[in-house]
DNA sequence: TTGACGCTGGAAAGCGCTATCCATCGTACC
DNA sequence: GGTACGATGGATAGCGCTTTCCAGCGTCAA
């Protein structure tokens, strides 16, 4: 009745006692070793580990191997389902390796990543995956001095869809992506374009705009820059962009593409508030192909990247002893949806222009 | 130059070293401690550390403490938003506790929640919230003997919107919140529904149908049980579900509530792909209120529950010593919309009777 | 001047586990 | 029949950190 009787919690001390055997041997048994054990011995060792419902302390375990079993994932919102998408691939993933997934949450301030990463570092994980949307320049050097020394220390690293910082990195290829959709949109007749991108300076944005613009100028057509708005890269951010599109005048605009899904979406919403029909009066694209877009209406032309294989891939990327040659880039795909129908079935609006 | 030079992967005893401590004080000045240290040591302490990036090893100070400062939870599916939004909650709040949040996902067997825990217990976290949905029966009294061993060893548990287990249990009142919804459809002059459930013996979704069919007798109506159909909780699932209430005749049927907003949002697809158009052949409810229902068309009604603060909420019950008393359950709120106007804007459609 | 006492550093004993080294034993070989 | 060697169990020295416990010292009251 005393303390020691609460069963469980039982250490591997414990087990060891019970089973009558020494704590190298249990540890041999229960907890993987290259060491075999006779089977007389193994048997024991099992059986008390059952009776004591041992259940091995992996702090304990990380402190002696100096390795843990966890992941480390940085994202910037994981309410959002580009990033909750990719968490699920590297959750999944995790799980077949046994590896257990730790989640920070950078929030709006992309300062916040220098950050977590030096209490994520705490941890010791086996792996860190960044996967938040970085700022070009922002903290870099610093960011990167905190990558190198955890690298040092035999952390792995991977990074989604950056390519400036060098650590493995999981290529996305925005830009190409964007270049397709517009070469797509051109083809379906699209010629008078907008555009509601993220704040300058946060890549993933940046490579989109670029794509695009370099896939119009493929078609013989060019994105104005006066056209390009500049908004939060969430939902609510693309409403607002929309809004000041709208209220800066939509005559000579066909389509508008938003740097990803959220946004689009929230410019779908703000049109329709606006009084608009989205893919009647003006086509909308956006960029990830995330669950939801499958699902509003008119349902929305997009860039696939397939996302849980992103998580997936970036995991088996950090994890693998692989030739450090690179490493092939996510494929995306254009998909093309109700939101922008071919432009004859486009309410016609003539151009400002003369 | 040997391999003691590369910096970082400082250890508390270099930084003691370096500054001329002992090991003692330099884990009093760095890592919080009832015991003061003079202020001329506590500088040179933590100069030593900023010199040589000390971080410290949370495995490490997990094994001496026998305690570690994580969070783990447990969800079925991370991509799903409901759940995802729940997570962003914990995570915020976590941080706010200088906590480090754990997920891990059952995905479709709820079988495998028992696995997990058991599997995170090895973590020893401080607290282990459970908000995966879970069957009544199941494997309960195993879960809850594993649970209840963590909780012996100092460990806390919140469990999200079930109320069968014995301990600390964040309602949210689905019962509740149904029974609002029916009465709320009934006065807009509703008389005939359907439902598309998630298998029977899912709390959530057996509290929702039990509240529902309780809040439509409440208004002198009722739910025919031959009009409940059971399917996936997920939005396939609500796709599934309305494809056959359509294949056996929605004739005398004027609103279908889904058990959840993903389901919902699955049966407005497939009704759609069925030919009918949402809130003017037939209106849709479902229940929880995901970001993503307000951009459907049209805008799904709902019962919201702020999944947020659900999760920042049962973060806190674990971790707060409070009263044993009963925890407020988690308001919901009807939010009608428009999925369901007001049935006079319905398309007339005949009931099958005489 | 002498204790008693509060304050603060340091030594060292763990925390639960792994991994190295040593001892023992059985077997094969000449 | 003796030796070399592979197998396998046990003792034990850590892993990086916390937390007693003890010692030294300055202070204050008697």
């Amino acid at each position: 009745m005393d303390r020691e009787t609460t069963r469980s919690g039982a250490t591997l001390q414990d087990v060891a006692r019970e089973a009558g055997v020494s704590l190298a041997t249990a540890s041999r048994v229960l907890n993987g070793s290259t060491r075999t054990v006779n089977d007389k011995y193994r048997r024991l060792v099992v059986d008390a580990a059952a009776r004591l419902d041992y259940s091995p302390n992996l702090s304990a375990q990380a402190t002696a191997r100096g390795m843990t079993t966890t992941v480390a994932l940085l994202v910037a919102d994981i309410a959002d389902p580009y990033f909750s998408s990719i968490a699920d691939g590297v959750v999944s993933e995790a799980d077949r390796e046994g590896l257990i997934v730790q989640i920070a949450a950078t929030g709006p301030e992309p300062a916040r990543e220098l950050e977590l990463v030096r209490t994520l570092r705490g941890q010791r994980p086996r792996v860190m995956i960044l996967a938040a949307s970085r700022h070009s320049t922002h903290a870099a050097p610093a960011l990167s001095d905190e990558l190198a020394s955890f690298e040092a220390n035999g952390g792995r690293v991977a990074i989604v869809g950056g390519n400036e910082l060098p650590f493995r990195t999981l290529p996305v290829d925005n830009a190409a992506g964007a270049d397709a959709l517009a070469r797509a949109l051109a083809t379906l007749g699209y010629r008078r374009f907008a555009m509601i991108a993220g704040d300058e300076g946060l890549t993933t944005s940046d490579d989109r705009l670029r794509g695009f613009a370099a896939g119009l100028e493929g078609s013989g057509l060019t994105l104005d820059s006066e056209r390009v708005v500049r908004s939060d890269f969430t939902r609510d951010g693309g409403y607002e962009g929309m809004r000041r599109l709208v209220e800066a005048g939509l005559d000579d605009i066909e389509l508008v593409f938003a740097a990803n899904d959220v946004m689009a979406v929230g410019a779908l919403a703000a049109l329709r508030d606006a009084g608009f029909e989205p893919g009647r009066d003006l086509a909308i694209a956006g960029f990830d192909d995330i669950p939801t877009v499958r699902d509003v209406t008119p349902a929305l032309t997009t860039v696939r990247i397939p996302l849980d294989e992103v998580g997936r891939r970036a995991l088996r990327l950090a994890l693998d002893d692989f030739e450090p040659a690179t490493t092939a880039a996510v494929p995306t795909a254009v998909v093309l949806r109700g939101s922008t129908p071919a432009i004859s079935a486009l309410t016609p609006r003539p151009p400002s222009g003369p």
